[in-house]
DNA sequence: ATTATCTATAGATCTATAGATAATGC
DNA sequence: ATTATCTATAGATCTATAGATAATGC
């Protein structure tokens, strides 16, 4: 997973910021803080190289683009759910649907930033950001078929990202597992509520 | 509520965006579109002022920055929630909850442009959205306070959020009133789930 | 020779201010 | 006289590229 700083090339002006990790893994790191807490347009690439300890211009020797940056990280929180979903398959779907929310819930709540503030930007609706897109609508389509319809699973979906906010603005958040059951209990009635509509 | 346009001063160089309001309103109308589609940050004011047909220092007639505007937009949008939950003191928890669950699924789906996408800016931390904080804030504690304990009103307050993220993604949304049905019965269930728990 | 950094900078913004101007209305 | 616009621009960014340089490792 962490790859090693590299031992060629030029020495940095500064030190480092996750001395184990690659600067690729490094730059990943500080633009995810930067953007969750400041907004991605609000933050700059010489931010986030000063936060890294290099260079602005060197930023570009990993990433062609600021988005390239963005699109990385975006994806990257969307593809373990994707993986935990698709090994779901001899469950039923409650069974399924509750291991998932407990999973995302997880994820959500556990990553070293608050990634998924970055969900709700309406920078993501261009182009550099179409497989995010892409992979995110596959998420949501796998919550709609455990679901058994679409706004049932909308409405789960939207309960589980619901957490993103809540780690946002909630002082005192209550740990983890607690609110995974929490969440894993409303999915199962909000599915038992909505299908006798 | 709509003010007329002014007959005094020098005219415009374009033509007006809405005819029969105030240049404010036109300019708030135009970054409410852009800044729910683009970002606020990805949106310039020269941008704004082009959709409103005026040049872009113009807009500093009518507002002293451009995080004014924003703010104005945001607390224009909790303030109607607000005053609604303050007219619900003589009906019982659950009933008030649920009445206060379909005012705000209604607003969020019904408002002529999709701000609620903007509560999510990390760019709201900072010092010119204060009041907007405090006020969505207050309205968060309401959803608490009916809910009975806080988790379960934050989960019932990221659920009714969560139609701002179906009214962006999902192609053939279900009309708001049975939106409204169907988050006003998810509520219900939520409270008896999570006050067993 | 290859790698990963550095310095320097082009070119394109962007926000906000200063001061001029073209209307209305008293 | 007041109002709401206009033109012009200062000053501060910001992203991305070009080319130099200081390491390692063959």
């Amino acid at each position: 997973m962490s790859s090693a700083p590299s031992s060629v090339g030029r020495p940095r002006s500064g030190a480092r910021r996750l001395p184990s990790a690659s600067a690729r893994e490094e730059i990943l790191d500080a633009a995810a803080e930067l953007f969750a807490q400041r907004g991605y347009a609000a933050t700059s690439t010489r931010l986030i190289a000063e936060r890294v300890g290099i260079r602005q211009a060197s930023l570009y020797y990993h990433f062609r683009t600021k988005e390239q940056i963005l699109a990385e990280l975006l994806e990257a929180t969307v593809r373990p759910s994707l993986t935990h979903a698709e090994s779901l398959g001899d469950l039923d779907a409650a069974r399924a649907l509750e291991s998932l929310v407990r999973f995302d819930v997880g994820v959500l709540l556990t990553a070293r930033w608050n990634i998924g503030i970055l969900y709700a930007l309406p920078e993501i609706a261009t182009e550099p950001f179409a497989r995010f897109r892409r992979e995110r609508g596959e998420l949501r389509a796998v919550y709609r078929r455990l679901a058994g319809s679409p706004t049932p699973g909308d409405l789960v979906f939207g309960l589980v990202e619901s957490v993103i906010g809540m780690r946002r603005d909630v002082p005192d958040l209550p740990p983890a597992e607690s609110l995974q059951a929490t969440v894993a209990a409303a999915t199962t009635r909000i599915i038992e509520a909505t299908s006798m509509i």
